[in-house]
RNA sequence: GGCGACAUGGCCAAGCGGUAAGGCAGUGGUUUGCAAAACCAUUAUUCGCCGGUUCAAAUCCGGCUGUCGCCUCCA
């Protein structure tokens, strides 16, 4: 039993898909104006684990992920720059060309994050006659009027726009300055479709529509894109916390003044983090991307494994140092892997070991079932760990014990992600150095024996010693 | 001003009414030619503050404080 907090209750709930095992999911993905940057990725990640917690648990789940490649306004949500026209005018550059070339780093970026693929990545600009075929349809039903410079929302038409957020009309009049600038009928009312006039008309990415040429509004895109993968009603909508107002409070507005139906049932919000104590911003210079990350020392899955370290809702501190504990963290499970793989002895207490590794699994499942916990998953893992590793250094875990383990640190490693298990492949040139040291050591040239285990490691392979002269090739995470 | 979230050891982080998980770092020890890895021992009488409920509260209730996000305000 799958429990989930939801914003639109501000409740923990019971998850239950629509359709029976089916869930339809959709996350908000990137503006592809720019390098995508850890806290997006974090957004990301939590829909990441949540889809592979939702297979892992029998669900079949349908993502859908979107790109936006157009109509995002740098200020709120009808005034200011189109984000992607405003980097094409910085970069003198297409901004198709901009969005293409942002959207091909960020999959590279959410593949070294082992960030499983979506079932389709649909881009906002691909998506305009469905957007406006919505607008139509809100036009037609009274939600939507026609300005000089657009189609907007009328959100006092909607009964439950701010149920998400708290930002209900009455709650949005307090202190509200009213704009007398433009057309709008009520401030927040929110821009569907943009025309080229004003500050727009050179806007370069525009198309045709009934109220002649122009561009979407932000929120419209996402509206659209659900209903065509996903239907009018979804199971699961996801994005950051900041994404709840306005973007997602006005996405219920449209889709559900579309279709009469309730849109979302469950609202999952990441909660956003501090880097080394602040709050992540250009003034401060500490947006981090992954290559940032990988110039520090630390692989995407290090990233990966200290994001998932810290439960979605909770403020997680980002440091240098929480990098460094996750490598280590990693390293210990690789360890582990490789101890217990290469066991071949029979077992002497295997009892015990079933015994633990259905208490790990069971209580592994309990904390993931709650809300995602994933600290607490996380320290039943090394709980396990731990006891497992007392049994080696015992030498009193079998082959059929260490399989027991294994395929256990493999199922959690198939929900969290963190670990490569392909077997890394060891340069043929590393092994012959090994064993040139091996002789070194019966030699008892510890002077060579020591040079050789350096010359190992710069070229990115730790040894360590085993009895016997033996010894394990692991490679640098 | 409005809505919401969070506050646990040096750091990260569980805990959901029964007397403080786990990881990292530190210290001492075992092992090792030395390392690394691993193991053992050790590190919060205490959970932002103040009240209340209860035999029992980090956990429930009320109030306060602090931090953060969004909106607003201000520019």
């Amino acid at each position: 039993m799958i429990k989930l907090y939801n914003t639109y209750t501000n409740k923990l709930e019971v998850f239950k898909p629509i359709n029976g095992k089916e869930v339809k999911m959709y996350n908000c993905g990137p503006t592809v104006y720019s390098y995508a940057h850890i806290g997006n990725f974090s957004s990301y990640l939590m829909a990441d684990l949540l889809r592979r917690y939702l297979e892992y648990s029998g669900y079949k789940v349908k993502q859908v992920k979107n790109i936006t490649d157009v109509g995002h306004l740098v200020a709120d949500a009808d005034d200011g720059e189109d984000k992607m026209e405003k980097a094409a005018r910085e970069q003198k550059k297409d901004p198709y060309v901009i969005a293409r070339f942002y959207e091909k780093v960020y999959i590279e970026d959410e593949n070294k994050m082992n960030i499983l693929e979506p079932f389709i990545r649909p881009r906002a600009t691909e998506h305009i006659n469905e957007m406006i075929h919505m607008i139509e349809v809100l036009m037609k039903k009274g939600y939507a009027y026609e300005t000089e410079d657009g189609i907007y929302f009328d959100i006092t038409k909607f009964k439950d726009y701010g149920k998400l957020s708290g930002n209900t009309l009455d709650k949005l009049h307090i202190g509200a300055r009213v704009e007398i600038n433009d057309k709008k009928k009520h401030p927040y009312d929110f821009a569907l479709w943009k025309k080229l006039v004003f500050n727009n008309k050179y806007h370069i990415m525009k198309w045709d529509s009934p109220w002649g040429e122009g561009f979407p509004g932000w929120h419209i895109e996402c509206s659209a894109m659900a209903r065509k993968y996903l239907g009018d009603r979804i199971d699961i909508h996801t994005g950051g916390e900041d994404n709840i107002f306005p973007h997602h409070e006005c996405e219920i507005a449209q889709s559900e003044a579309y279709s009469s139906k309730k849109y979302v049932n469950f609202w999952i919000h990441k909660r956003w983090f501090f880097v080394e104590g602040k709050k992540m911003s250009k003034s401060l210079g500490n947006i981090y991307t992954i290559k940032d990350i990988e110039d520090m020392g630390y692989s995407a899955l290090d990233l990966r494994y200290l994001l998932l370290s810290a439960h979605y809702r909770a403020k997680l501190n980002f440091t240098k140092k929480g990098l460094t504990d996750a490598k280590n963290n990693r390293k210990k499970l690789l360890t582990l892997i490789n101890e217990l793989e290469s066991i071949t002895k029979k077992d002497t207490n295997l009892d015990i070991i079933k015994t633990m590794v259905k208490l790990a699994k069971k209580r592994f499942i309990e904390s993931m079932d709650n809300d995602l916990n994933t600290s607490a998953a996380l320290a039943v893992v090394f709980d396990l760990a731990k006891k497992i590793n007392k049994f080696l250094k015992e030498n009193t875990i079998g082959i059929e014990g260490a399989n027991l383990v294994l395929s256990l640190i493999k199922e959690f490693n198939s929900i969290f992600g963190v670990l490569d298990l392909n077997k890394a492949h060891i340069p043929a040139n590393i092994i012959l150095l090994a064993e040139e040291r091996k002789q070194s050591k019966i030699n008892k040239d510890f002077k060579q024996s020591d040079d050789i285990r350096a010359q190992i490691l710069k070229e990115g392979y730790e040894l360590r010693d085993k009895p016997n002269n033996e010894y394990d090739i692991y490679p640098v995470l």
